[in-house]
DNA sequence: AGAAACCCTGTAGCAGGTATAAAGTCAAGT
DNA sequence: ACTTGACTTTATACCTGCTACAGGGTTTCT
């Protein structure tokens, strides 16, 4: 199948397909002659691993590993154990953090019940101070809220 | 105060500062004839601020709308009030996104429970399976786990 | 044959910094 | 006076994980 096939087959942009190869996580697939990629069911199979892996908020280099050790079936796999629960104690750290922050943000927003003028706001002024019990950015990594903009997909774009 | 006082007092790393100051949420500050920056107490109170937003995960464009009103108290705080409730939103958003996260990968982490053939590693084949009740990303927004890389800070940093 | 839909490479951009190089400034020590 | 070393300056590139686009080539449909 070509690429655009692949992409409605795993639900992954065609770029995406393209920036995967180029960082090393999909191998280089066979071209028509005219240039075309051409890829089967390994290719297709090998990227919903990828895609799964990202899914579940894994960086591109836990997902390698995995994928070295999809690809030497005779090591063990102590290690992705060790990998997966290394993932899921960072899952449950920002969890706490995010908790923590909450509960900061509804204080401050606590401060200030009613629109009254602004530079007697509560939240601006407690914003001003330092302290704020906060706790450090730690070296958690979960993927972000921001910077997840809306994609524009050009309609015809199954190829069936 | 020069920049590397204003880094130690505030906790910032210096080229955060100038970044601040590059994007625009610190103003240009006076320079020495030598063309150092120099600071005052009221920068120091509006990068506080910055961080303090920061560190509640607000984004530098919400940030940038904090600032506004606090440079215009005369303006009422109910905008403010709508950016930090739909600031929580997005919090508590993620909150949830995380623990059906956390869910999934304890469900993955069970399907193998000891070191085997990696060949039959249920964790590797259960990523291997597409569906995996991947919700969409959605456009929440808060910082994530990856990425916060050790810094690499020389040790006669602090300055006063 | 011509148009539409697809594909190619390469490059630049997003957030929010972080890390460097190469140079300039300044205070302290000798 | 001179040197050392810590500090500062600008500019630029890098990081993650894509996404968007320009400017072409190929294939497919009519």
């Amino acid at each position: 199948m070509k690429i655009g096939e692949l992409s409605t087959a795993t639900g992954t942009p065609v770029e995406t397909v393209r920036f995967y190869e180029r960082v090393g996580l999909l191998p280089a697939p066979k071209r028509t002659s005219g240039n075309f990629r051409i890829y089967d069911e390994t290719h297709a199979e090998r990227l919903a691993f990828v895609r799964h892996c990202r899914s579940l908020d894994m960086t591109l280099d836990e997902v390698r590993v995995l994928l070295q050790f999809r690809d030497a079936p005779e090591r063990g796999c102590g290690e992705v154990n060790e990998m997966v629960d290394a993932h899921i104690a960072h899952v449950a750290t920002r969890i706490q953090e995010l908790r923590a922050l909450e509960k900061q943000l509804k204080e401050l927003r606590r401060t200030c019940g009613d629109a009254r003028a602004g530079g007697e706001c509560g939240i601006l002024s407690g914003l001003s101070s330092a302290a704020a019990t906060s706790s450090k950015p730690s070296k958690s990594h979960v993927r972000g809220m921001h910077g997840e903009k809306p994609r524009m997909q050009p309609p015809g774009r199954a190829t069936g």
